[in-house]
RNA sequence: GCGGGCGUGGCGGAACUGGUAGACGCGCCGGCCUUAGGAGCCGGUGGCUUCGGCCGUGGGGGUUCGAGUCCCUCCGCCCGCACCA
């Protein structure tokens, strides 16, 4: 066997080398002949070292990018670190060592990681977010959004964590636990920043249209706006002389509304009525933890009011009650109840032994579908749909109500009682109120504290001196905002900034990210469907809305990839079952580590990671390299292949349609087979195939690799050719070629394959059915019978119809 | 409950618009080479079989010349949301 044995690490680090020196992948912003092309694959959060999942998303994204880039496009394919969190400042508190050592230590592992995995990486542009010149430009675009009044402050009730000791989003507490942590929330009322990303629900919503995103995705996007459509409606309690609105989506069943109910934490319960019951209840209710509280399944509990509201459509005085079962952040925090047709209120009523009365004709109580309407006055006989509208009209020319929309998005509340975080460059002023730290005086840059430990307010609040400043706008004595930025923050335009990643002056040129962006293809895990992704799509409507971007959509295109389990289970350092990239680039290389990874299965699937399984790659790479040696040093090149074609020149051709075609799809798994197969072709016609083909055959397989296995790929192409494969266009195939001469006719009876017979490819029907009948299993098959009817697909099969 | 997805050998998975089910790899079996092998190479590997074939893509039904693929229905699993009026 020449030249000995296949050294991964030898081949990765001379390329590595040259990528280096000679910064293959920096891209200019220049314009040039090539149509550009953004990849990107979410940022890391850089804490401790890269694990399985960050392999898998940059194997997928430098598998696409280097395609990309082999068929003529100039491409984009940054990095950056999400260097900002809770996690560094937790392990700063336990160790006493500042959150930047720990996670600039990180992040110099990552970086040196993904140089050794031979990922195609534009250095130039890097940068972490917890950087002065990066979070200066943060602060920057926060003050556009507050001058416009998208960033506001405001006092409310939000969710608490207790454990991490500061406020979260809505989104960040799905489920009624903290996402971070999963402790359970808690509701305060305090005074908090907010990003006003309901004014941009129907965009949101609308937008989600536009872009090529994976069906389940929009989906989770789409329920969590929460758009419905319905009416407000007044119901007015005549003894105190307040009106009530509620919403509802169903004005057509007003007539079946018999009760009325308030959430516990409606500011009017007690006004409506002060015993001890009712203060007993709600008390109860608001010490509860939120996830006591959730579940359809539960039980309805509630305290009757002794007051009575008037049903707007007929004037009944119908009876009010405080209930938990309804929410205060939704609606107005009141509802009108119709238990015949709502299964939330159908439960309470039967359970207090209300009137339930049908609207609705239809199944049983409580039916929520549609029908003839009923005991609805001059509605009834009509179709519940119908009404729908007259019945809005009617009740807006009484006063009564008018069409309405909810959504259950919320403004995103941005503020963090947390020191490792960009700060919130705001000075508080008893004079001049909430005053923008002015541009030049940016970056405001976060203290050195002792302490980072969370107290219920921000650590920054104890850096005294850095807290007292002059007010900017009058000079008097003032504060500075102590609160930090939630980090989804400094995520919801890095893919700007990775355009004009060196730009002093501004956060990005207009032009240079319009002439990158939108993203053509963001890759990452699907945990951040709601997160990050709508925080990112808000920010760059908010940002075109100020002309600063001339798009609406950041990401025209998203992959969202699968976890890597261990034997069937996600990993945990509890389960014992968490393996790292390392333990595989070490041994076998990156080349076979991220094969492997790109092998296991279809990439948008959860995959289980069986040690057994590398070795297969690793054999499959080193035969790769064996036979290259092999055929560089037992043939001459004979320039093209030429001469009749040999089976090892179609596969060939075969490979190049076969991959390429896999490769526009996401089909890793099936390129990387499509390989090996050639490879085995390759290796069975060594002895006997023309040099011109077997170096064609070897040089292809190198070129068709290398998306997946870049430093074997550039090796083997090298090798038999000399050049240079990433400067290559990607192949070609000839499809005359690849088709070859003859293919396998199938002929079936009744469906059932029968047998197989060599074929000209370009024979036409009646050759391929006279073919066919000449079959002496057909002949064995129809015996006796009669072929009623023969299918002829040409290039494939021919089917006798026998009775 | 609502929404989304999935079900193919011992295992991971192939099968593009209905047209050869099980590509490729793992594992397993047999052989070669070797002082040895957790190296390498060659061959075999869905089940049953009277060796003619027959049966096979979660179950049942349908459309079709032909269904893993389309339709209906049932079962099972996974993910997301969950008292949103």
């Amino acid at each position: 066997m020449a030249g000995g044995n296949y050294d991964a690490h030898a081949i990765e680090a001379k390329w590595q080398e040259v990528w280096e020196r000679e910064r293959t992948w920096e891209v200019s912003n220049e314009d040039d002949d090539r149509p550009a092309t953004y990849v990107l694959e979410m940022l890391p959060y850089p804490s401790g070292e890269p694990h399985m999942g960050h392999l898998k998303c940059y194997s997928i994204g430098d598998a696409i990018a280097h395609f990309r880039r082999r068929r003529g496009e100039r491409v984009l394919h940054p990095m950056g670190y999400d260097a900002f969190g809770l996690p560094a400042e937790n392990h700063a508190i336990k160790t006493g060592r500042h959150p930047r050592e720990s996670t600039e230590a990180s992040i110099a592992e990552f970086r040196r990681q993904f140089r050794r995995w031979g990922i195609s990486i534009d250095w130039a542009r890097e940068f972490g977010t917890h950087e002065p010149r990066y979070y200066r430009w943060t602060q920057a675009l926060f003050l556009k959004l507050f001058e416009r009044g998208l960033a506001y402050r405001r006092e409310a009730a939000v969710k608490w964590c207790p454990k991490d000791e500061t406020v979260l989003a809505n989104e960040q507490a799905q489920g009624g636990v903290c996402e971070r942590c999963g402790t359970p929330v808690e509701v305060r009322q305090l005074e908090q920043w907010f990003f006003r990303i309901t004014d941009y629900a129907d965009r949101l919503l609308d937008d989600l249209g536009t872009v090529d995103w994976p069906e389940h995705v929009v989906t989770m996007q789409r329920n969590w706006i929460g758009r419905s459509e319905g009416a407000e409606v007044v119901f007015r309690c005549e003894e105190l002389g307040i009106d009530y609105p509620v919403f509802t989506t169903r004005p057509d069943t007003l007539f079946g509304a018999t009760f009325f109910v308030m959430a516990p934490e409606h500011p009017d319960v007690f006004r409506l009525n002060d015993s001890p019951e009712v203060h007993e209840y709600v008390n109860r209710v608001l010490t509860s933890s939120s996830e006591d509280r959730g579940g359809e399944q539960r039980e309805k509990t509630g305290v009757p009011l002794g007051r009575t509201v008037t049903n707007p459509v007929n004037g009944e005085q119908i009876p009010m009650y405080v209930a938990d079962y309804v929410l205060m952040e939704y609606g107005t925090g009141a509802i009108m109840a119709v238990p015949a047709h709502d299964a939330r209120d159908h439960a309470f009523a039967e359970k207090f032994g209300l009137e339930i009365r049908r609207v609705i004709e239809g199944d049983e109580l409580p039916y929520t579908g549609d029908g003839a309407m009923t005991a609805s006055g001059r509605f009834d006989g009509k179709h519940n749909r119908e009404a729908f509208g007259e019945i809005v009209e009617w009740l807006e020319a009484e006063g009564k109500g008018r069409p309405s929309v909810n959504y259950k998005l919320r403004d995103w509340l941005l503020s963090r009682q947390r020191y490792w975080g960009c700060p919130i460059p705001i000075v508080h002023c008893d004079a001049c109120g909430t005053v923008p730290v002015p541009e030049a005086d940016l970056p405001v840059e976060l203290p050195d504290v002792e302490d980072y430990a969370p107290k219920g307010r921000s650590p920054l609040a104890a850096a005294e001196d850095w807290v007292r400043v002059d007010c900017p706008s009058c000079g008097a004595p003032a504060r500075r905002e102590t609160d930090t930025m939630d980090t989804f923050v400094d995520s919801s335009w890095y893919f700007l900034r990775y355009c004009d990643a060196l730009n002093e002056d501004a956060p990005f040129e207009r032009s240079v990210v319009d002439g990158w962006m939108p993203v053509d293809q963001y890759i990452g895990g699907v945990e951040h469907a709601i997160l990050h992704l709508m925080y990112a799509r808000f920010w760059t409507k908010a940002f075109a809305d100020m002309g600063l971007v001339g798009f609406q959509e950041p990401f025209q295109n998203l992959f969202t990839q699968g976890m890597i389990t261990r034997g069937g289970a996600k990993m945990s350092k509890s389960k014992g079952n968490v393996i790292s990239p390392r333990d595989y680039v070490d041994p076998h290389g990156a080349d076979t580590a991220r094969t492997y990874m790109l092998f296991l299965g279809p990439p948008e699937q959860d995959a289980d990671w069986q040690d057994e399984g590398v070795g297969g790659v690793a054999r499959f790479l080193g035969r790769l390299w064996r036979l290259a040696e092999d055929v560089a040093a037992s043939t001459e090149d004979e320039g093209p292949p030429g001469g009749d074609p040999t089976p090892v020149l179609r596969k060939a051709h075969q490979a190049i349609e076969v991959v390429t075609r896999d490769l526009e799809r996401f089909a890793f798994n099936h390129a990387i087979a499509q390989v090996m197969e050639l490879v085995n072709v390759a290796t069975a016609a060594k002895a006997d195939a023309p040099a011109s083909h077997l170096r064609f055959a070897v040089a292809t397989a190198g070129s068709l690799v290398f998306p997946f296995a870049p430093h074997l790929g550039a090796e083997v192409y090298e090798r038999i050719t000399g050049g240079r494969v990433w400067e290559q266009p990607w192949p070609e195939a000839d499809p005359a070629l690849a088709a070859g001469d003859t293919f396998d006719l199938v002929v079936q009876v009744n469906g059932k394959l029968r047998d197989r017979l060599e074929a000209p490819v370009g024979a036409d029907r009646d050759q391929l059915e006279e073919m066919a009948r000449g079959s002496a299993k057909v002949a064995a098959q129809v015996d006796g019978g009669e072929i009623v009817k023969t299918i002829v697909v040409p290039g494939k099969l021919v089917n006798f119809v026998v009775r």
